[in-house]
RNA sequence: GAGCCGGUAGCUCAGUUGGCAGAGCAUCUGACUUUUAAUCAGAGGGUCGCGGGUUCGAGUCCCGCCCGGCUCACCA
């Protein structure tokens, strides 16, 4: 293996020192493993019953029956307790999330399989052959009659009780939390039940699943800042894709009706308990389709995928109890003024195509929250930057204005339709108010899930539309989307009537399983190196930052 | 970026007014052939996140820094 020069790790820098006493202790009785004749580290142990398939078949049977058939097994798990006692003993195997009791007795295993068994720790890996039985108390167990060493655990478990609890190390050494928290192991399996029954769902509506690239020379598809790569032999700046939109809706062009594609994205901002840099998304494009047939397909899709994930569609958050299958629709103006806190001053839906009226509400909202940040201003004649702060054109306030008064109260499944243009670059407009496009979002739980719409299809209109955002960016907004030539192209080919959709995996599994950061539903996410190098690696050329 | 909270044995956590560094689990030694958070008797284990300062004396008070969490801001 060998490592660029930027890359090799430092002599020493990041040397862990985790070879204390107890590491000591089990390399010792590691050694003594081997010196009774079992290997060290075995290539593999064939087991015939899972835990799972030894309380599948016995679960139920009875200890005469058992005592009677005495039915034979080869089991393997990992050491999750042990209890010695004397010249017998018990312990308990744990695979898959499954336990089962190991009775070891020393008649029945033989003195050098006793030994092995007075040597194991807590984290140890072992097969066991034996036979199914019940104890005195009733429990279900493995009468043992030999032992197979499998793998040694040189580095203690966590406590047995409490589990892992400390949050950094759960993030840091997930494989801790994975074993010793079962609730955390239930979260990653409930997101791949997610993950797997939206496939099989547009899998049956006859979706095809797609790849497109995630390096791409333009980022596009969404308003964020990209991760920055270089390609050497072509000499070639790439960007980690923040959305792989633009790629899909060319496969629509190419007659790929209906396409998805389920990966990651990568986004060069902030972390917070809802963002984490990289993250799972599903996008979703079906030809011959507008927004309100999505709105459909997603008020299923949703509850499906609770069913399969879960069993059901209710879901615990915080002090509430959210029905994935209970949907609302509001518009997004209609949403201002129904969630209006201040019946008085309640703005009329007609208020928000009317720059003046609209300014007067924002106005109204920013006095009525004096703590928050301010709501930007639209743009009225002559107030281009009123009092330091700039104005912004209509539609990005009134969207502003949206997430201000509404994203709070939006608990309950709600589809928010109708969004302004000027936030929307790749969404149709809607036929009779150009202002608007027929975009919508799902809200849960407060937050985001997903974004969908009437994909823009003129070509000639999504010149103009990245026109707008190339002004934008002339104003000095730093998340425009770029002209892409070659999309604009491939839509000049000609795409059929299409409609879009994007859904925040990691976000979905968050209401899934009850979790208020993202990143208990991510592996491994990102965290700030661990080890503080001593010595800065001596840095040469000058970092791209 | 700001505010608040946290970092003490392998793990979970106490630590009083500044006065010898503690418990449970785990580990080690011994006893124990149906226990199950096994039990009983004994033992070992600490860079109190890092670096300064105040003090006769700092886990504790002060300053700086590192890592993490939450909230807000930024961003969408």
């Amino acid at each position: 293996m060998s490592y660029p020069a930027e890359c090799t790790p430092a002599d020493g820098a990041s040397t862990l020192s985790f070879e204390n006493e107890l590491y000591e202790q089990r390399r010792e009785k590691l050694k003594q493993i081997e010196a009774l004749g079992y290997a060290a580290y075995p290539n593999s142990f064939a087991f015939t019953h899972s835990v799972a398939k030894i309380h599948a078949e016995h679960g139920e049977s009875t200890s005469e029956a058992l005592a009677e058939s005495k039915p034979p097994v080869l089991a393997s798990g990992r050491l999750q307790a042990i209890r010695r006692q004397g010249k017998a003993g018990f312990c308990d195997l744990v695979q898959a999330g499954q336990r089962i009791q190991v009775y070891v007795r020393k008649e029945a295993v033989g003195d050098n399989a006793f030994e092995l068994y007075k040597l194991l720790d807590l984290g140890d890996s072992l097969g066991v052959t034996g036979y199914i039985f019940r104890t005195r108390t009733g429990e279900l167990s493995i009468h043992a009659e030999s032992l197979t060493f499998l793998a040694k655990a040189l580095l203690p478990m966590p406590e047995k009780w409490h589990g892992l609890q400390e949050v950094e190390a759960r993030y840091r050494q997930r494989y801790l939390d994975l074993l010793s928290n079962a609730e955390s192991r239930n979260i990653f399996i409930v997101r791949s039940r997610v993950i797997q029954a939206l496939r099989t769902a547009l899998d049956r509506e006859d979706f095809i699943e797609v790849e497109t690239p995630m390096m791409q020379p333009m980022p596009g598809g969404a308003l964020a800042r990209p991760f920055v790569t270089h390609h050497n032999a072509l000499d070639l700046t790439l960007y980690l894709r923040i959305a792989p939109e633009l790629y899909l809706k060319r496969l629509i062009v190419g007659g790929l009706d209906r396409v998805y594609e389920i990966s990651r994205v990568f986004r060069n901002e902030g972390l917070s308990t809802r963002h984490n840099p990289e993250y799972t998304m599903l996008e979703f494009y079906q030809a011959y389709a507008d927004y309100r047939d999505l709105m459909n397909l997603t008020e299923r899709l949703i509850p499906e995928a609770a069913r399969a994930s879960i069993g059901g569609t209710i879901v615990q958050w915080g002090e509430t109890q959210i029905d994935l299958a209970k949907w609302t629709r509001y518009s997004l103006r209609e949403a201002i003024c129904v969630f209006w806190p201040e019946e008085s001053s309640r703005p009329k839906f007609a208020d928000f195509n009317d720059p003046r009226h609209t300014a007067l509400v924002v106005e109204r909202w920013n006095q009525m929250n004096p703590g928050a940040s301010p709501v930007s201003m639209p743009i009225v004649e002559g107030n281009a930057s009123l009092g330091g702060a700039v104005a912004v054109p209509l539609g990005n306030s009134v969207l502003h204005l949206f997430e201000a008064v509404c994203e709070k109260h939006l608990t309950q499944p709600t589809i928010i339709y109708d969004f302004p243009v000027e936030v929307s670059p790749l969404a149709k407009n809607k036929p009779d108010e150009p202002a608007y496009v027929e975009r919508f979002e799902a809200y849960i739980g407060g937050m985001e899930i997903l974004n969908a719409y009437s994909e823009l299809n003129d070509p000639e209109e999504q010149r103009k539309r990245f026109q707008m955002q190339a002004e934008a960016k002339e104003r000095g907004d730093q998340e425009t989307h770029p002209i892409d030539e070659d999309y604009i192209r491939a839509l000049s080919y000609g795409m059929p009537p299409t409609a879009g959709e994007g859904i925040g995996i990691d976000r979905l599994v968050m209401l899934l399983t009850g979790s208020r950061s993202i990143r208990d539903v991510i592996l491994f996410p990102l965290l700030r190196p661990e080890a503080a190098p001593e010595a800065a690696p001596e840095d040469g050329a000058g970092s791209g930052e």
